[in-house]
DNA sequence: CGGTTATTTTGAATGATTCAAGATATTGAA
DNA sequence: TTCAATATCTTGAATCATTCAAAATAACCG
């Protein structure tokens, strides 16, 4: 691992290390879980210093950080590859999505208005298979629910494009 | 409006029509931003009503809640199309993506491993027209930037596609 | 009108995160 | 090595957005 940090330009400490195997070791966990194995690993770390090593690392592209809405910050060691996430209304768990099909197109934006875009962010919603057995399929939408629909009609032709990575 | 609450099973209370009267007024407003205007709009509500009113339009699809990583929960009343969001890293504004290209096939997801999936959500990340402009292109990224990568190939044919709506 | 339900207000509490300042540790000259 | 400069870590308080709980007010229905 201290070759990995090395490549990165990041100094390694116990600490940093700790949060580093913290993450291998459960992907997408929140920092508070992070900094329950931290501890457990090394023995004794301070909260500060797992959010200072996350933000150090996620800078130096070591970690990705997550975001789902409604959730605490998650954290995972993957970030060579391209993968989105599926998140469950219900329990919070997080899955990987190896890839979504037909790359490319479905990330251009017609009109940026003038926004420099350089990542496209993708998360599914609904229940996973846990959640989803025991679930009241009559209850209604909880409050966070946000629905998206079909549009009628296919989208007007790009004018001028701008294609992101994805 | 009151036919618009009616329409949705909602009493209208002069609390609850401020607050949607705010979204209105400013599409993407934060709750302490609705919150202040409809104080300002009908002289006092309490920040807890702005918290009701928004959960309970939103749960009955008067709104649409947004939430940017990073950044407090906004709202929008643009809740019967199909459109996504660029969000600013620097200011944090958020602005509408009135559709992308290449609808369906991007939100095919190959594998759900049992998520029964309800909804996709795009978010764009970048740098909005005035932020992009003053911004010093040699900094490093900051320590909320979070990279997606182009794939070196296709990915993999589709085995059992879990269609959603987009 | 009176009782029941719905809504709003008030104030405290929580959870996640950040700030600020001091204490340790590490590094690179001299 | 020894010291100073820098980097890192710890401690504890502070902040922000949000939620909880309970009392107060308003609306509705027989």
């Amino acid at each position: 691992m201290a070759e990995l940090f090395a490549e990165h330009r990041v100094h390694s400490t116990a600490q940093r290390m700790a949060v580093m195997r913290a993450v291998q070791a459960s992907p997408h966990a929140t920092t508070e879980e992070i900094y329950e194995q931290a501890r457990a690993d090394i023995g004794a770390i301070s909260r500060q210093s797992v959010y200072d090593a996350l933000a150090l690392l996620v800078e130096h592209r070591l970690l990705r950080r997550i975001q789902p809405a409604g959730s605490p910050t998650r954290y995972e060691d993957r970030v060579g590859d391209n993968h989105h996430h599926m998140v469950c209304r219900t329990c919070g768990a997080v899955q990987d999505v190896s890839c979504v099909t037909g790359r490319r197109p479905c990330l251009q934006v017609n009109d940026t208005h003038g926004f420099e875009i350089d990542e496209a962010e993708i998360a599914f919603w609904g229940y996973c298979a846990t959640c989803a057995d025991t679930r009241d399929s009559s209850a209604p939408l909880d409050s966070t629910t946000v629905q998206t629909v079909v549009p009628r009609s296919e989208a007007s032709p790009p004018q001028s494009p701008s294609t992101i990575n994805q």
